[in-house]
DNA sequence: AGCCGGAATGTGTATATGCACATAATATAC
DNA sequence: GTATATTATGTGCATATACACATTCCGGCT
C-alpha cells in the first residue's frame, strides 16, 4: 500500500524531477553566465550556431531537440544584439543564421564562464554522480529518440 | 585536443542535457495528460496542493523546487478553472491555498493517465536505465541542495 | 503607542516553451 | 506546364520561468 502511495506521489514523478533537476542547474549556469548578458540557452544556442555554419531553423530544432517554434523566438534575443546574422539561402523557404564576428567573439568569452558552471556542478556531485547522470542521460535520450 | 573540443561542445554541457531530456519527457507526459486540460506541471502543483492541504506560496515554491514569484503565475490557471481556491490563513502576509472538490476530482481522473506517460517512458527506457536515471537524478538533487 | 527589521507576497520585464493554424515556396505528378 | 502535395517557416495564444523591485504585514524593541 504505501509502496504504491509513493509511486503515486507527485514527487515521485520521472517528468517532475527532470524538470526540478533542469531548473536547479539552470540557474547555477545561469549566475556563472550572467556576466556575458548570455542565459544558458542563448549559450547554446548562440555555440551551436557558430559550430554548424549558417544553419535552418528545422536543423537547429533537430540539433537543440527544440520545437522550430520556440527557435524561432529564441533566435530574437541574439538578432537583436548582432550575435547572429541571416545568411543567404539557396531555398527561399529556408532562412538560414549565421554567428556574426561579435557573436563568436562573445561565444569564446562565456567558454570559461561555461566551464566553471560546469566544474562547480560536477564538484559538488562528484565525478562518480555526475558520469552516472550524463550517462543515465545519454541512454535515456537514445531510448526516446523516436517516441 | 579532439577529446578538448568534445568536453567543450555545446552538446556535451549537463545543463544542455538535463533541460533536452526535461523537454521530451515533457512532450511524452503533456500527450497523455492533454485529455484533462492539465500540462504536467500543473499536474504535478495541483497534486501537491492536494497532497499538503492549505498551503502557502512559500511552502510550495520549497517543495516543487521552483521560484516563489513563478507559482504565484502558475496558480492562476487552477484558480481560473477552480480547480484551487484561496484558504484561511492566520497570518494576512500569507496566502494560502487549497485543492477544491473539482480539483481532486480531477486529479483522480488525472492519475491513471500520468501512470500511463510514467509507463511509456518506462517501457521506452527499460527498467535499469528508469532505475539508473531516477538514481542519478536523486542524488544529484541531494548534492546540489544548498548551492 | 510607535517605530522598524524581517517575512510573505505581488508586479514589471524578459525569456523559454510548444500547440494549432496560416503562409509561402519548392517539388512532384499528370 | 499547371494542379497538388510537401517542405520550411512564421504567428496567436497560453503557459512556465525567474530576477529586480515594490508592497504589505507581523513581531519585537523602546
Amino acid at each position: 500500500m504505501s509502496g504504491q502511495m509513493l509511486r503515486l506521489s507527485p514527487a515521485a514523478c520521472t517528468c517532475f524531477r527532470l524538470r526540478s533537476a533542469a531548473r536547479r542547474v539552470t540557474a547555477i549556469y545561469g549566475r556563472h553566465l550572467a556576466p556575458t548578458g548570455l542565459k544558458i540557452s542563448q549559450f547554446s544556442l548562440l555555440g551551436f550556431i557558430a559550430a554548424e555554419g549558417p544553419v535552418s531553423i528545422g536543423r537547429l530544432a533537430e540539433l537543440v531537440a527544440t520545437d522550430r517554434t520556440t527557435l524561432t523566438r529564441n533566435l530574437r534575443p541574439l538578432l537583436n544584439d548582432g550575435l547572429v546574422e541571416p545568411a543567404a539561402s539557396g531555398d527561399r523557404r529556408r532562412r538560414e543564421f549565421a554567428a556574426t564576428a561579435a557573436g563568436r567573439s562573445l561565444f569564446k568569452r562565456a567558454l570559461p564562464l561555461w566551464a566553471d558552471a560546469e566544474q562547480e556542478v560536477r564538484d559538488a556531485m562528484g565525478p562518480k554522480i555526475t558520469a552516472d547522470l550524463h550517462g543515465a542521460l545519454d541512454r535515456s535520450m537514445e531510448r526516446l529518440a523516436d517516441l
